[in-house]
DNA sequence: GGCTGGCACCCGTCGTCCGCGAGTGCCAGC
DNA sequence: GCTGGCACTCGCGGACGACGGGTGCCAGCC
């Protein structure tokens, strides 16, 4: 049995108890919907966004037929296929004219000729732009967001949870990653004497983050040295905020009698260095296992994709920068700026506690995104919930 | 470019500057290996080791010799093949006749008649059990081991790196799990008032590593309670062993005035729940994208076994387990209990520090457990070296 | 008795071919 | 502008056969 503290494992039995699994595309995209609710991601070489020919709504609706029926079967889709799944009153053969001037806009496409289509990037994108301003995420699954994510003792935890949740909702690759530290206030700087010549740096912020790293102290440096250096710690730069505290020591520093002053160098630039690369250790990824099942990847990109992620720092840049705003972000295909993911779709929402952190699902481009956006949106707002109740 | 501080980009870059990732298979297999240096993990239902039948040096010649050319090479070998690589002064007819008896021990198997043979989970062990006394690592690996891995200042981000040089010298999955922190002295144990009604219990232990844990307070607790408190604990519990502070504290709260009694029960319990669920917390994997890559593992399989390695308590477990004593471990294929590990093999070898940590690597069968065994060795050796050192 | 070359045989792989069917584009007609 | 009809395209899957690597067996040699 998985430890209870495993948020993977407990996510997992709690999902699989409520059966919620087995819900399938149960956000509905409704006929009528309303017009570009998630703008398009301003991306340079794309064009401005917003740049859409006005297409008409029977060709709206036909490509909305297409992407629905091929994110879920995952086969090209017919022209009688649509006329099925769209209720059109129109015959096979009209759809087929409509259909081939989506192809020529670009929208779909066939994998060879005499096959059915398939939506391209741009026509994932129009989709995901003609989604109702709102999707909504059914009911079961907002209650067991609010159950599994409603409480929480700990920041740290909590993430943990979230990107468990959102992996096993979404059956996607989830990333989520803490706030920065540098707007939180210092709680608690400690230093604690771990041998002759090292110490190590404690630092609290108030949203109960704990950073440590240790600091090479001058041989000299005597225990008595140490308690001075404590002292002046915790004085000067308990409630400062966080990214302010290399300053602030620095400072001291300069101020501080001759025997202390490389103790607090040293400190400093500990400091320095730990909220330099803090985001690094606070990166939550879940869900690698779904990249495996897909399709979409072959075995050498799908490897190149696990590789990157592992690598937390440029995952943390990737999913910072796509989150720009306070909307929910898209990103789609080709879209996306690096390479191995330019088969994969990344949607994506910051959260606020002190600072801005951002939580997000990434997964093929062949996705669910009505479903995907609502789930990640609903998740990030019950995050920002707990996270603000959390801080009172 | 990823963080300074991102271990693997930094392995990554380390390895490849220095071109070692083009030595393969340098450790060679000397013939007349001396016997079971790396003992058969006693494994019930398999018999007891050390139960191999007597095999002439002629027959353990072939196996070696189809051992490592399938490992290299990946396609079944047949006699001709073997004739060439084992420079065998004997005709392929003899081989052949040979190979059918090491087939009909259970050694070697063939895909389908009438292609050459592969080794059995029989056969590696057999192979594996043959091996010298004392596989080394050939000398620039060796030196890329003592570079990358010897110098720390902090143990954390020391086994994060083990974890990526592991990964990044065998293209296997690499895990590494720190020490039980229960042996080790408390250094600091410090309670931070986040909020009224929650506070976090901080403990530093001698080796550096923080544990830390959200406690609720009774709502009535005041500031000055805390003061209280905190100055019992930091006289108390400091320099205790880490296994027995939730004892102390539990004591402590007995004989406290009533109201700190209910504080340091709280303290208490979430002592108890740290330590724990402990080494949920201390898990480093790395290189699951070689799992990817590898044609062993079917899709469907492949994603399994990325669950297995997302869920760290079961990993933890089994990596202890397997490293019972001091002597490099190998578990091949179905020697595994985990049924989704039936198609892998695990490398693994204990380290000490003040307890025991391991580290070993998972990969499919088809491994070179020379080199493996070599690294994995290596690499301990050298971890324990500079944490003895870290720890002066 | 053990080793050998020779040989028949097995069977997976690969390329070719072909029929099927889904899907298309186009067209004439309503 | 929509429709049914029709010819066409092309991928897929099964059938077929040549190829070749590898085997097991056997008679003969040392």
């Amino acid at each position: 049995m998985a430890s209870l503290s495993d948020p993977a494992a407990r996510t997992a039995a709690r999902v699989a108890a409520d059966g919620a699994d087995a819900v399938h595309l149960e956000v509905a995209v409704p006929a009528d919907a309303a017009r570009v609710a998630v703008e398009a991601v301003a991306d340079a070489d794309r064009g401005a966004p917003g740049d859409e020919e006005p297409l008409d709504e029977r060709k709206r609706t036909i490509l909305r037929a297409i992407v629905s029926e091929y994110v879920s079967r995952g086969e090209p889709v017919g022209s009688k296929r649509v006329v099925e799944v769209a209720r059109l009153e129109v015959s096979a053969a009209t759809v087929r004219n409509e259909m081939s001037a989506l192809e020529s806009l670009g929208y779909i496409a066939q994998p060879h000729t005499s096959a059915g289509r398939v939506p391209t990037d741009k026509g994932y994108r129009r989709f995901v732009d003609d989604l109702s301003a709102d999707p909504a995420l059914d009911g079961a699954r907002r209650e067991l967001v609010q159950e599994l994510l409603g409480t929480a003792s700990d920041v740290e935890d909590l993430l943990a949870r979230t990107s468990s949740v959102l992996s096993q909702l979404t059956r996607l690759v989830s990333l989520v990653i803490a706030p920065a530290v540098d707007a939180a206030r210092l709680k608690l700087c400690e230093l604690v004497g771990l041998s002759p010549g090292s110490a190590l740096l404690l630092l609290v912020a108030d949203t109960g983050r704990v950073e440590k790293r240790s600091v090479e102290l001058p041989a000299e440096t005597t225990e008595h040295d140490l308690d001075r250096v404590r002292i002046v710690l915790s004085e000067q730069v308990r409630g400062r905020r966080l990214g302010d505290v290399h300053t602030t020591i620095s400072r001291l520093a300069e101020d501080a009698p001759s025997e202390l002053r490389e103790v607090l160098r040293a400190v400093a630039e500990a400091t320095a260095r730990e909220l330099a690369d803090d985001t690094v250790h606070h990166v939550f990824v879940g869900g690698q296992a779904s990249l495996a099942g897909d399709e979409a990847f072959e075995r050498e990109h799908l490897s190149r994709v696990l590789q990157l992620l592992e690598e937390r720092a440029t995952l943390a840049r990737l999913l910072a920068e796509a989150t720009a705003d306070d909307r929910p972000t898209v990103r789609i295909g080709e879209e996306n700026e690096v390479e191995d993911l330019r088969a994969a779709s990344l949607v994506a929402q910051r959260y606020q506690l002190v600072t801005a952190g951002s939580l997000g699902v990434l997964g093929p481009t062949r996705m669910d995104y009505a479903t995907v956006l609502a789930t990640v949106r609903a998740v990030a707002d019950q995050l920002q919930a707990t996270l603000t109740d959390l801080s009172r």
